[in-house]
RNA sequence: GUGGGUGUAGCUCAGUUGGUUAGAGCGCCGGAUUGUGGAUCCGGAGGUCGCGGGUUCGAAACCCGUCAUCCACCCCA
């Protein structure tokens, strides 16, 4: 048997209504917000990636599913969907456009990492860009259309934290700052934090050991190493915030795993999700247009994981328009197996959902299919009915049967559907 | 990449200190109802016990390996 590939799930009918619901409340906060959909590829050139995301994070060091092009260019599946976006909004010169740029997208997403409880090689994000606004109010709008969305599909227990970053020159100003408080502590860290003083000092302060969240309590925090310009728009966002009542809470050791971030970060997290429990998370991204070689371009963002989402939501949460097929065929014997097919095809085309199932022969196989499929009316065809030239529809609530003529089949049946 | 848990019927799981024919519940199919669904009763089908090797008179069980899966570390949505 051949399997699917790890890490790699298959979504199937039962819980593609639970997706859809997602989706579609993800789209209608997306338009109340005056973000537009993009469709961007599902590949890129890895160049991209290891310029946007940040060549020594782990995303590009070793969990990209890299491949050569039969010319030998260096391809990748995206493993997130903002380096696309900016390459887009690049080359197709989307800054001359006259409105403001925010777009949306949906779709897979690619890393290869050893899957776990929300987390997998493929995933799917839903996510959100807004480009060229370096003012406060676009970093709340975006906050924003996370939190109402995540809050309208149903899920409890959010917990919305921001931090900001400042500047590069900031973080470079601090880190060594950091790095020395660090050192004089280093045999009371985790070996693994001891090991990210060199690496990455930053991550040490989203460390879960409580030895190293009590240190770096009293570590020199990067907040108060921010020069004005960051304060001010730090002050700006919350206050905004406040205004119209998004709650949240600082958390100075919110630091992104991605490279490309400045200012605003921001993330949600959740209970009940095991250890990956962030559902959305994003920021500005100020600089990064330009690294790729764009001109100027302030932006902010987020993604959330879909797939968390899913995990996260109820089944009573679900609202969907559930696709049930209305009539159910029950056409039997020989006579009666052909005057059904001509039956189904006539509703169908007349846009009267129904359906059948092509292995059933007798009567009371029929109706326990059409009890299952959740159909509300079965029709009813044998050999006796094809000599009459009516068929039997049958109420599947209330039991009543009405002879109905098959050659005027849509036109006779349409009423009785309508009244129940 | 590292660590731990789990692999028995379509699904959820029992299976005694190793013992002869591997079970249950649910589901499925059929009958009671020769053409009327859900409930009930009766009957039936369905298993290379993940795979490979080893120990043993005898292995679903013990040992080794391997694969799959889940959880955690790391990292992230």
């Amino acid at each position: 048997m051949i399997k699917g590939i790890k890490g790699v799930k298959d979504l199937l009918p039962e819980e593609t209504p639970r997706w859809r619901f997602i989706e579609e409340t993800a789209r209608r906060w997306a338009d109340r917000y005056g973000f537009h959909e993009i469709r961007i590829p599902i590949f890129e050139v890895t160049t991209l990636f290891a310029r946007s995301i940040g060549a020594s994070t782990d995303i590009v060091e070793k969990e990209m599913y890299t491949f050569q092009d039969r010319d030998g260019t260096s391809l990748t599946l995206r493993p997130e969907g903002t380096a696309g976006t900016v390459r887009a909004y690049i080359e197709h010169n989307r800054g001359a456009v006259p409105v403001p740029q925010k777009y949306f997208y949906f779709g897979p997403m690619f890393r290869h990492e050893r899957p776990q409880a929300g987390r997998l090689r493929q995933f799917h994000q839903f996510g959100v860009e807004s480009f060229g606004m370096a003012d406060p109010r676009s970093d709340i709008e975006v906050i924003a259309l996370l939190w109402r969305l995540l809050s309208d599909v149903g899920l409890q227990g959010l917990t919305l934290e921001i931090n900001n970053l400042g500047y590069p020159a900031d973080r470079d100003s601090y880190r060594p700052q950091l790095v020395t408080y660090l050192k004089q502590h280093e045999s009371h860290l985790c070996s693994n934090c001891q090991r990210r003083i060199e690496m990455n000092p930053l991550r040490i302060l989203d460390c879960k050991v409580p030895e190293c969240r009590a240190l770096t309590e009293q570590a020199p925090r990067l907040a108060d190493s921010l020069s004005e310009a960051p304060r001010a728009y730090s002050a700006a966002v919350l206050r905004g915030l406040d205004l119209i009542r998004i709650p949240y809470s600082l958390n100075h050791r919110l630091v992104r795993g991605l490279d490309y971030y400045n200012l605003t970060t921001f993330e949600v997290t959740a209970m009940n999700l095991g250890a990956q429990n962030a559902v959305g998370a994003g920021g500005r991204y100020d600089g990064l247009v330009e690294t790729l070689s764009g001109p100027p371009t302030p932006a902010v963002g987020f993604a959330v994981g879909l797939e968390r989402i899913a995990m996260l939501l109820a089944d009573s949460a679900i609202r969907t328009s559930a696709a049930k097929a209305v009539v159910y065929i029950a056409a039997f014997g020989e006579q009666g197996s052909l005057a059904g097919l001509s039956a189904l095809e006539d509703l169908r085309v007349c846009g009267i959902s129904a359906v059948s199932d092509f292995r059933s022969s007798t009567l009371k196989a029929h109706l326990r299919q059409a009890d299952r499929l959740g159909c509300s009316f079965t029709l009813i065809i044998g050999d006796d009915e094809v000599t009459k030239g009516t068929g039997i529809l049958r109420n599947m609530v209330t039991k009543s049967q009405y002879d109905l003529p098959l050659a005027a089949l849509p036109t006779a049946i349409q009423p009785l559907l309508t009244i129940s």
